[in-house]
DNA sequence: ATCGGATGAATCC
DNA sequence: TGGATTCCCTCCGA
């Protein structure tokens, strides 16, 4: 990763004095302005007072022609980059498309030398695909598979199902943004969603309208769900108030299995909180990590704690993932902010004794292990990557593949995960939102993108022009065609076109539009009721979620413009099928 | 419309 | 090591 260009200091006060006439009024034309640029007069006051505007222009003004009473005040309008500062571009949305500031490293592979406009990554044949070095071309097994086997299977690996189509939402379901969603192992259509306000909802998006929000289970950001193995009316949150509770989904009734911080907020230094978690139902145990790196257990069946914690990350990190092998119970998997994923036998954990370290460049948001086989395992990275390390036909030194993807961090985004879709027996499609944004007929959407990881391959980005959000939690369905997505604070469930009601009839009877705050209308004429019904919401305020009828929905791109992946067969192909055919292998 | 605030990781000194 | 500072596509609401 290159070292960010530190922001430059800034540039060099203009001032300009109108010698000519002593109506130097402020002009506005930054021609005339860019004229006047240039090498500022010697003596330069040093406390400039520079403020910007809302459209990044700079606005000096000479504070010490003003104190000392002289003549012309001129106010300098220049354009400048928002990002670098420096004039001559400027960065930033121009419609609906993003402009990078060019002195920056690529905001797509983070690479310098070009922009996300040019990135190889988003034009490339392959879509961002950069396939580490193939260690393990040379082996026996590889050489078997491609002299005698690979012409023996059959070409066509089973399709891949996509859902694409919006079904039904709730939108602004939850107070704050969602942070993490589960669907119920058993029950179909049950969909449960934490927030980072500590609340949890229970949808279930077959009956729209039937919902529940469970407001005292926690007092800040949900981490992860998991429900119990033994009882599926039951689950387990992990939270950053420190605590891990168990709640009864039909009652609500929640108790604390843990608390880590049972004298309260004693500063920031000492407050824990907990957030990879998952179960191993083989062993009865509950394991969830801490922000200083360590990991606790909890024995479900007497739902007390286990041991000592250990030390499973860098002292003082975050550990913001936990997974339990699918196929061999003692096997865990962890992440964090020390920039690591770490895979640990359960017979033998204690500090420094993990099986493998896997090195990512920067703080790693989730590691899966591949959900049949568990051979494969599937990280997330802020910096830009998912990677694929395979403990099969690769060691795990290094990721046998890594797929330039965006989701970089933001503080005021849920972190993004790419997550496997369960039900695929390839075990290699997977599903991850995406931050960068893109021009989808003028519209700026953030796309949620299926990534086929044995290829590196988009295999294809869905998008509703009424979601304007990005969308950083998703989940695949276990068992059906479905995927759930957080953005912000509503829930979307996709299912894929032949399944969905025609889009004709997607109407308000599938969107829920909850509350939100309560737009106070000052005693305006008479025209606007004050009614509050779901209906009149859903024209005044839910101006990104005026869901659109057929006809209203966008035409087909214009082709001159410059589309991420555009010139590749996923998108452009797609709506004609949504099944792609995929060789396997 | 425009603006401020919430708030996490990296970096610098 | 730790505190201050910075930060590029947020999102909401005053």
């Amino acid at each position: 990763m290159p070292p960010r260009t530190r922001r430059v200091a800034f540039p060099k006060v203009l001032i300009e004095r109108d010698t000519d006439s002593e109506q130097s009024s402020s002009s506005d034309d930054e021609n005339e302005l860019e004229e006047n640029e240039g090498p500022p007069s010697e003596s330069e006051p040093e406390e400039e007072d520079s403020t910007k505007n809302g459209n990044g222009e700079r606005i000096e003004e000479d504070l010490s022609l003003k104190r000392k009473g002289k003549e012309p005040i001129t106010i300098s309008l220049k354009k400048v980059c928002k990002v670098c500062k420096k004039p001559g571009h400027e960065a930033g949305f121009r419609g609906a498309t993003y402009i990078d500031c060019p002195m920056k490293p690529c905001f797509l592979c983070k690479m310098p030398g070009h922009t996300t406009m040019t990135c190889p990554h988003r034009v490339a044949i392959e879509h961002g695909v950069t396939p580490a070095p193939r260690k393990n071309t040379r082996n026996t097994v590889e050489f078997v598979l491609q002299r005698q086997l690979r012409p023996r299977i059959l070409p066509i690996k089973p399709a891949y199902v996509i859902p694409d189509q919006v079904c039904c939402a709730v939108i602004r379901y939850h107070s704050r943004r969602v942070t993490c969603l589960e669907f119920h192992p058993t029950k179909n259509n049950i969909l449960l969603s934490g927030d980072k306000k500590g609340q949890v909802g229970v949808w279930d998006f077959d009956k729209v309208h039937e919902r529940m929000v469970y407001q005292d289970i926690h007092t800040c950001i949900v981490n992860n769900m998991r429900f119990k193995s033994t009882d599926d009316g039951m689950i387990y949150a992990a939270s950053s108030d420190g605590t891990i509770s168990s709640t009864d989904l039909e009652t609500g009734m929640s108790s604390s299995l843990m608390n880590l911080n049972p004298n309260g907020w004693q500063g920031p230094s000492t407050w824990r909180m907990l957030y990879g978690m998952d179960i191993n139902s083989e062993k009865g145990v509950l394991l969830v990590a801490d922000n200083f790196g360590f990991l606790y257990m909890v024995d479900t069946r007497s739902n007390s704690k286990t041991g000592e914690a250990v030390l499973i990350h860098k002292k003082g990190s975050k550990v913001v993932g936990l997974h339990c092998n699918p196929v061999q119970p003692e096997l865990l998997l962890s992440c964090g902010n020390d920039h690591f994923a770490r895979i640990w036998d359960m017979r033998q954990l204690k500090a420094g004794s993990s099986l493998s370290d896997l090195a990512h460049k920067r703080v790693v948001n989730s590691a899966y292990f591949s959900p049949l086989s568990g051979s494969k395992i599937l990280t997330t990275s802020q910096d830009n990557r998912l990677r694929i390390w395979d403990s099969i036909f690769g060691n795990l030194d290094s990721p046998s593949r890594e797929i330039v993807h965006s989701h970089d961090f933001n503080r005021h985004l849920t972190p993004f995960r790419a997550e496997w879709d369960p039900k695929d027996p390839t075990e290699s499609l997977a599903v991850i939102g995406r931050y960068i944004s893109e021009n989808y007929n003028g519209a700026a959407l953030h796309p949620i993108d299926f990534i086929d990881i044995s290829t590196g391959q988009l295999v294809a980005e869905v998008m509703d022009p009424n979601i304007t959000t990005i969308s950083p939690v998703n989940k695949l369905h276990p068992r059906d065609d479905i995927l759930a997505s957080g953005s912000s604070r509503s829930l979307f469930i996709w299912r894929p076109k032949e399944k969905s009601e025609p889009v004709e009839k997607k109407d308000e009877s599938n969107i829920i539009i909850c509350g939100g705050a309560k737009k106070k209308r000052k005693g305006k004429s008479g025209g606007e009721s004050d009614d509050d019904s779901e209906d009149d919401r859903y024209a005044s305020k839910g101006k990104n979620f005026q869901f659109k009828k057929a006809e209203s929905k966008p035409a087909p791109r214009p082709r001159k413009e410059v589309h991420f992946r555009s010139s590749r067969s996923s998108s452009a192909k797609l709506p004609t099928s949504h099944y792609l055919l995929l060789y396997s292998l």
